[in-house]
Parts: C-alpha cells; structure tokens; sequence
DNA sequence: CTGAAAGCGCTTACAG
DNA sequence: CTGAAAGCGCTTACAG
C-alpha cells in the first residue's frame, strides 16, 4: 500500500484534442494534422513549433476521430474459443506476423466456445470496432452468418472443422483443417494395431464441432466393421477435466475398452492422468491418442495429429489482409489434413 | 475452391448510418437515437416504424461515432507478454469476469514480452482505442513509466515482481506477485535437503523481472553459505526450448549440479526433458524446481509455486474498473506471496 | 505552404 | 413525444 494522498489522474484528466494544439501553435487544424501527420507540404519552422505544442501538452491523437473520418482502424481482431488450449498459440503467432508486416494491430477476443461469444466477435466487426475479423469458430449456425452478412468488413472464418460451409455460397473466405479425417484416422489406426473396444471421448455435446468428430469416430468404426456401443462414448468437455473424468469412467467399467481415441489432446491428457492415477499403464493397459499435438503430448509419447494451427493461422491472416487492401476475388475455402503423429501409446499392436 | 463468380461485398459496400434510417422512418435522427437505445420516451409507434426501417437497412451503429460523442468504448485491454504460457490463462479468466459484470468487453493484447510491445499497448490506450488497460509488463524502464503518465484512462500493471515501482508515487495500481520470494524460497528449499550444486536456469537476459529472479538466486546462495559458480547459470529464453538446451548444457557438465532451480515452469519443463532425452532420472539423478504451478508440472510431479494468477486478474480487474467509475483513491500497490507445492523432482533429501 | 470549411456517425441538452 | 442544432476530434479537398 502506499499513501501520499495522490490522487489519481488529478492532471491529465481532459486529453488535448488537435484544436488545442493548432491554437498553442498559432495555425489551423488542418496544419497541424498534416505536419503530425508528414502529408502534404509544412514548413520546417511551423512543423518545429507544432512539433512543440503537441509535446508540451502532452497530445496524442484520438483514435475514434481519426477512425470516424478515415473510415479505417487498422485492427485486425482474432476471436478464439478458449484461452487455456495452446492450439491457438500457432494460430495466434502465425496471425500476428502476418498483419504486423502491413501496418495492423492484433486484438484478441475470447469466445469461450460458445455462440454467443462468437456473435459477440461478429458485432465488434459490425460496429466497426476493427476493420477485419479472423473468427475460429465452434458453431455452424445460420445466425452466425446471418450476422457475418451484415458486415461491412470482411471476416475469415477458421474452423476445426468445416464441411457444412464449403460451397455453400457464404460470404467469407474459410481455412479449415478436416478434424474429420483426423479422427477417422485415429479410430483407424487403432482398428489397424488389434483393437476392437474403442472408447470414445467426445467432447461437449452439441458443439458443432464435436458433432462432426463425433460423426467420424461412429463412420471409422463401421468401416472397420466394429459395432458401436454407446457406454462407450464419454461426453462432458473439451478439457483436461473433462478427460479425466472420461478416462476414469471408461477405465473403471468392467468389460473396458482397450483403446481410447480422445477428441482432442486436452481430454487424451486428463484421460492419461486419469488412467495413472488408477494405477494403469498407457500403453500396456490402454491405448491412446488424440488430436491437436500439444507439447505435452510430445513429453507424455500419447499419439496425436499436427494441426497446422500456425499455417491456418498465416493463411486466413493472407486471405484478410487481401480483403483488406480490397480484392474482390470470389469467396475460398482453403482446406489442411491433420497428420498422425503415432508415439508410443498407441505404438504396440494389440 | 467455390466459384459462381459471386463477388466480395457486393451489396455491403456501404453501411448504411444513423441519418439513412431517419430518413427511411421519416423521422429526426435524434428520435432513431432515442428510439434504438429505449433512452427518453418515443411513441411506440414510431419506434416500430424505426425499428423496422433499421431492420431493412441492415443498420448496425458505428461505434466510432458513438465513442466520439461519449468519450467512452466500453473496452478493457489486457495485455500479456506471451500466448504460449498457460500462467496468464488464469489471469484472462480473471480479469473477464469481472469486467464482464459490467458491461465492458474484453480485448486481449500480446506484447512478445518486450518493451515495445508493451509501450504498443499503451499507446492504444492514450490513443482512446480503450478505456483502460491491465498490463502484464516484463520491463521496469522509465519510459514505460512517462508514456503511462500521459494516459488520460486509467492503467494497471500487473508484475511478476514490482518491488522497483512499489511507493514510488507512480501513476497507476499495481497488483505483483513476489517472484523474488519464490526463487528464493526454491533454492533455499534445495539447500535445505541438502544440495550446495544448484544450477540455475535464468531465463532471457535483461529482462527486468528475470534479472530480479536472478538476484533472488544470487541472495538464497549467500544466504544459505554456497558460493557462486557462474558455470551454474545459464542465460537463454524463458522458453521450454530455452529451458531444454539450459538442462542439456547442466547435465552433460562434468562437475554438474545436483539440482537446478528454474526461473519458471516453462523452462522447468524443458530440463525435465533433456535430462530424460540424455538418460538422466528426476529426481534421482538431479532435483528440480520451477515456478508458475503449470498444470505439466503437476503432472510431471515438479516442485512449482502457485501464482496466484486468477486472483491476480481479478484484483487487478476490480481496481481499474473502480478508477473507471470514478474512484479518486490514491493508488495501491497490492502484493502476493507464490506459495511452493512440493512434488517429486525435490521430495527427497540427498 | 497555410487556413477555412465540410463532414465522418453519433448523442444530448434544449425548444416546442 | 419529436426535431433542430451543436459538437465530440479528426482528415481532406479546395482556395488562396
């Protein structure tokens, strides 16, 4: 704690506008914005004395009337599902490089997965709040692109996941990576190295998202004639949390699956954890795999899919910052495939 | 790839404004205000007939213009040094929920933990872009300090230690987490179960908050009577890669350490890897500490400290929402205490 | 090289 | 209950 009686701002609490510099210098508005500015011609002594009142009163431009005039904000917003899934560090990293390099700004927002938070987004980019949106989004639904209508600026839309929109004459441009497939593959080489008891942790329902990786686990096991049982599919969360509980519930039934596929890393970490602390062996006791290639996944040897989150990420940044700078090229649907990173829990056949 | 020829924005090139809805309602734009933000009384009538004109217009309001006239966005900036460590997730959710509660929207700014990016972060805030901004700062420097002061819109910074700024009359709140104490508790933990061979892992070099790390480090050492190697500290990244070539570097030294106090987690985390990539066992072979509590380490069983970081986003948010409603108070240094979980990589004494 | 003026899209007293 | 008008802070043709 400290004291002193500061109080807070006591001397900054009206910001100077342009007009009060212009008047300290003795010109116009106009003059002032263009030497500030370097555009047009002023002359080296009346930029030098603007120069200096802006300095002595502390002047900093107000973004808002700039934007107002300029019609510009040069922001560039990235609204991701969830802040604790380092799968969004690439796509984040990739974003960034690619709108510093053109003069942008990076805003994060966080949706937490849910429609709602997405719409959210949606609106910040109606309102003008930033001139262009990359969205990763969990939902398909029609009122999302109602609203992404209703833009003026473009949005690129990032999905785990992507099959409802393609062609289907949306007004964004996409870069998905086929989760689909992903999870296909996993339920697949699974089935490959001996597995029959395949046990499934999906996710939370009625994430669109989910659904569809859900939807790929059921198709792999059909095409690799294994009847599906329902006690063993886990639905809860997309979290670590969520897969623990997951893990413990399928570990501890009685005729238990000898191989659990996860709908992502978060689930297979907590699953792994789980079935540890039960005093069980991945592998050995059980297979694993996930989906995303977390760090972590490395350290532990659990099989997962490179999701390219960074190349995505590079991409749908390309595709904005080409909208931006006003191409009208018709609306693309880029597409990547996870790639299979078999470790160790999943390495022995059955 | 989609085609059909539909072009970009077609019909969207323009938004329509505030004054295009009063003249398809035929009424003053005025009214439309009144009538769109239920502020004053409208007939109900004509706020159908506005309503329904905004509809058809697609009329979304232009946040530029409204924040002009109000001197107000309604968005909290928080600003955080790097996306790939799972310590600020905790503070993300922290601060959201309290802001949320009152309206505000959160916007999430990424510094790369340099001193430019965080003086990026305060230019928007000076710029009005926000109404107030929590900073995560890695730098102590004076002109971090002076750009603050010429925010009219209140700032605070969050610090992995902060006793540089504590009382000294600067012009924001700070909320800090006495990160000097937990390294210093660290290697005094290892001293205690008895190693004098402490190697340390420093994280990048004239960083501020990693230079007051390393004089914790430095201190614990005297303290405890062990003498100063410099061969035991190695500068690199706060990264894990910087924290695996730090452990490879230790572990492979001829009269190497029998403990390593790391910096932070992420950094822990890549020792615990190298000495496993070189044949080495944790503990057994080397103790090990970190520091930021990450979940890995829970897993791994690395002695961490707790930081506190979700009610750090939270007192933090709880203050600049206070000055946001006019709080006058002067201003409050609030300080936490890490608290070490003892796990595995430091359980035994040598 | 500089100034006067219009206008970006909104809100808000103030009249009526 | 509604309208006319001022003004938030900026930029940008247009004159001169």
């Amino acid at each position: 704690m400290q004291d002193g009686g500061k109080k807070a701002k006591e001397m900054t609490n009206r910001q100077a506008s342009i007009t009060d510099v212009a008047r300290l210098a003795g010109v116009s508005v106009g003059t002032v914005s263009h030497a500030l500015n370097s555009v047009g011609y002023v002359k080296q002594e009346t930029k030098e004395k603007i120069l200096k009142a802006a300095e002595e009163l502390n002047y900093v431009p107000n973004r808002a009337g700039r934007i107002l005039k300029t019609r510009q904000t040069r922001l560039v917003m990235l609204a991701i599902p969830d802040t604790s899934n380092e799968i969004y560090f690439g796509m984040i990293e990739g974003v960034q490089k690619e709108i510093k390099a053109l003069g942008y700004s990076l805003l994060l927002y966080y949706t937490n997965g849910e429609l709602e938070g997405e719409l959210d987004a949606v609106r910040l980019l109606q309102e003008r709040v930033v001139d262009g949106l990359i969205l990763v989004h969990f939902s398909y639904k029609q009122v999302l692109l109602d609203e992404i209508r209703r833009c003026s600026g473009p949005a690129v839309l990032l999905g785990m996941c992507n099959h409802l929109w393609a062609g289907a004459g949306h007004p964004f441009d996409t870069v998905s990576i086929d989760v689909y497939s992903g999870i296909y593959t996993a339920v697949q080489h699974l089935a490959k190295i001996g597995h029959r008891k395949i046990g499934y942790l999906a996710g939370r329902r009625n994430v669109d998202v989910y659904g569809q990786r859900f939807a790929a686990y059921r198709d792999a096991l059909k095409d690799a004639g294994i009847p599906y049982r329902e006690e063993y599919v886990y639905w809860n969360d997309w979290t670590q949390m969520g897969g623990y509980s997951g893990g413990r519930t399928l570990y501890q039934m009685k005729d238990r699956p000898t191989a659990i596929c996860a709908s992502n890393d978060l689930q297979a970490i907590g699953c792994w954890e789980a079935v540890r602390d039960l005093g069980g062996k991945v592998p050995g006791d059980i297979a694993l795999t996930g989906l995303d290639n977390l760090n972590i996944c490395k350290i532990l040897g659990i099989t997962s899919f490179d999701m390219k989150e960074n190349l995505m990420g590079t991409e749908a940044a390309r595709h904005l910052m080409s909208r931006l700078s006003g191409s009208q090229m018709s609306y693309q649907d880029l597409y990547f495939r996870p790639e299979i990173q078999v470790r160790d829990s999943s390495l022995y056949t059955l």
